[in-house]
DNA sequence: TATGAATGAGTCTTCATTCAT
DNA sequence: CATGAATGAAGACTCATTCAT
């Protein structure tokens, strides 16, 4: 399997680490390769292009916040808390990783559209499990049973992005964990009803 | 005044349509003057360059949103009908121009990152509008007083980005003025407290 | 006859300040007639194209070297005096003028070939008259009647030229009109033999 | 070291032919590559820019110059003979390779200012040189001791480039090293006082 | 596996010149 | 005579990808 050897998370990291610091229009593959210690042909060993990258950037990332958000929805906590603990991870993962913040927030989204296609079918995985919170928060009695858990769900997507992305506008100015009490107050409100 | 001058908003026209059919990476200048029935060079009798072009589609069409958005503000009406009057204002616009909402839902976001930080700029006149309804909210007593009027601020146009994006990249299959009340109502729960 | 017309002179004016000023590439037809307070289609009614424009200006301005060259040799006085003359009539117009030292001797130098053989035609009548002082000079026996005529008007100009250039790219740091006596000395003993 | 690698010298020897048959301002990179048989964007691995390939090729051959003067400074002659094997030399390189003569004469001049500054500097080497001969023949006293070395500088390479330039206008029709003996005892003359 | 030299397609912008008014 | 808006041709350079070693 090509993702276990050493190489292929090298270059993913130095991706990363080149596409936030150089920004995506000038991250080009020969770069990638130097900051991943490798000739620029051995890339195309291990992705079958540049696309498959940044692709992968986003899967091998967007895992973790899925990894984490299964683990939450499994606990037997309120619907409300683990809509709480969804947002505090979703800060915490990209407040401690201020270079996968800037890629996923602003370079990732200068892709072209069929790229783009690809990184919302990744995160669609993530919003899946966004709507079993809902669902479970609505069968509960937690959540108001009239919303619409398509709307519901953009609504707590879009105002965590926003406000992610936001913040990495203001150059991580100030503490963005410590907007998930507020941030989860809004949307349970919304959600509430 | 070269924004009075037919050509102008003929070439603004142009290359609305020929991002919308094209894609953001796929329109060169050349196509816009085509669609516009000008010679290349007489674009940049209009504009500077072609940044120029895409900032000022963005300018003159925002101006729509925030001109609407100004007359809903000052009517008599309840802050709620006021937020609910500008959701549907939004979806009514980007409804009526499909081109238009596919380049600035999918199309004008591959930009680079300087031309993104402009249209913020052109963006935050919005924003500031909608600052006011939820200030007058809060001092009427129909909004909770303890909410964060930037992180409100966020979840409602994040809100309403997310629903209009899901719904131009879904082609335009369902109505999209048709989910006004649904996100008029999570949103205003989320600010009601 | 057009010539006679003061727009005709203007322009040409113009053109002198344009060229010194902006460079010879960074001298556009439109900023040589904002210079000369012309329409840029007014130009065009005084000279054929750009090209013109530029032999124009030489001409002009070539034509005060030959007058004032043609009053010299109608003098009585000796050859070497003559070329004394000479010499100190080419420094003394060129340093009145930096303009016009700067057009002549580094920009125009960067016009295409075309270009450069029409000035060189131009050229021409002013060395004929340098030959008419050579031969003299030759005849009344002040020169060394076994020299090749033309390579001492060679040496004779392009001493001049050479001297003049190194002043314009020194920028007139120093006074190129003091250098006359000792240029006549060398010159003279070249062509004295 | 990129100069050693047979494509540099490749790339060198194809402009020089490409511009002396198309012109300066006609001889695009595409035109240089085709010619130097190899694709254009070969060219950039081996120059950073198109001004960078004319500078070498100025570079270049200019060493040719120096070098075959460095030897004839050496030599035990008189500075007499010295000059007269340098003005040889100058000739005989230039005789030999119409193409560089053109380049040189004429194309390269069409430059812009910041290049042919550069040339310039490549130049100075070369006229340092110079420098020494006239030095040394004022100190054994085969020269006047009381002529301005850098006017006397400016006469022989003056004379020589403007006889050069000459016979390459005119088509190089007569045989330039021919005119070897009669450019020597015009300069000597200069230089003997 | 790994290398890195070579490839070649693709585009924004300038500016001399024209011509309807 | 004078204007100035409109025209449209033309070229340097980048970079994802390949393939001989």
């Amino acid at each position: 399997m090509k993702k276990d050897k050493p190489k292929y998370k090298q270059i993913i990291d130095a991706a990363i680490i080149v596409i936030a610091e150089n920004g995506y229009h000038q991250s080009q593959v020969s770069k990638i390769a130097k900051q991943a210690g490798v000739a620029d042909g051995t890339i195309y060993l291990y992705f079958k292009n540049k696309e498959e990258i940044l692709v992968s950037v986003f899967e091998e990332k967007m895992e973790i916040f899925a990894h984490n958000l299964k683990e939450i929805i499994q606990q037997e906590i309120s619907s409300s808390e683990k809509l709480y603990k969804m947002i505090e991870n979703h800060f915490v993962v990209l407040s401690s990783d201020h270079h996968l913040a800037t890629v996923t927030q602003l370079e990732l989204r200068q892709a072209n559209l069929a790229l783009r296609l690809r990184i919302n079918a990744v995160l669609r995985n993530y919003l899946v499990l966004l709507d079993t919170i809902l669902k479970e928060g609505i069968e509960q009695g937690e959540f108001d049973r009239t919303i619409d858990i398509r709307l519901a769900r953009q609504m707590v997507f879009g105002t965590i992005d926003e406000t992610t992305t936001t913040w990495v506008m203001n150059e991580h100015k100030y503490n963005l964990v410590d907007l998930t009490g507020k941030v989860h107050r809004l949307l349970l409100n919304g959600v509430k009803g």
